[in-house]
DNA sequence: TAAATGCTAACTATAGTATGTTGCTCACGT
DNA sequence: ACGTGAGCAACATACTATAGTTAGCATTTA
């Protein structure tokens, strides 16, 4: 991960918090839904970790949306 | 990466096969352009990579295109 | 003050780099 | 026709960088 944050990143981390918050689920209730880890959730949405395309891909399945919207 | 490939890695990977050709790239002439490893674009190309967001934005700079049009 | 999240620091798994080899196709000269 | 050389991509292998896991504690927020 690069010091300076890529824009890719923090736009995707907005976009799961605020599905995240808008289906009342706390970063513990995703992560079980997407099968990875907590602290591992507020990371992305920090966007403190470069993710990869299948977690993406887990993620959205977990908030119940198309990839395609957490990167809008 | 697991042995049964993701049906979006997949979908990813023929996006960009199909709009480098359409485009007269080599493999090799996306990656200077990407930033890329030459193997690594046809690790991709094959879904035999789980690439990152990052990554995936390189190649859509690469190739002119939004990352929503290489994951449809 | 309890639940949710931020943050650190380690560790393990795997993404990404690099080199070399193989096989294919195509153009060209003879 | 028939080599043969150039360009492209598949594939193997090994290495380095970093994604992803986990635990513990600090901080925020309701």
């Amino acid at each position: 991960m690069p010091t300076v944050k890529n824009s890719i990143l923090i736009i995707f981390g907005e976009n799961v918090r605020e599905i995240r918050r808008s289906k009342g689920l706390s970063q513990e209730q995703l992560s079980f839904k997407a099968d990875l880890h907590r602290t591992y959730i507020g990371m992305i949405e920090r966007a403190e970790k470069n993710i990869t395309l299948s977690n993406m891909e887990k993620i959205a399945t977990a908030l119940e949306v198309n990839i395609i919207e957490l990167l809008k």
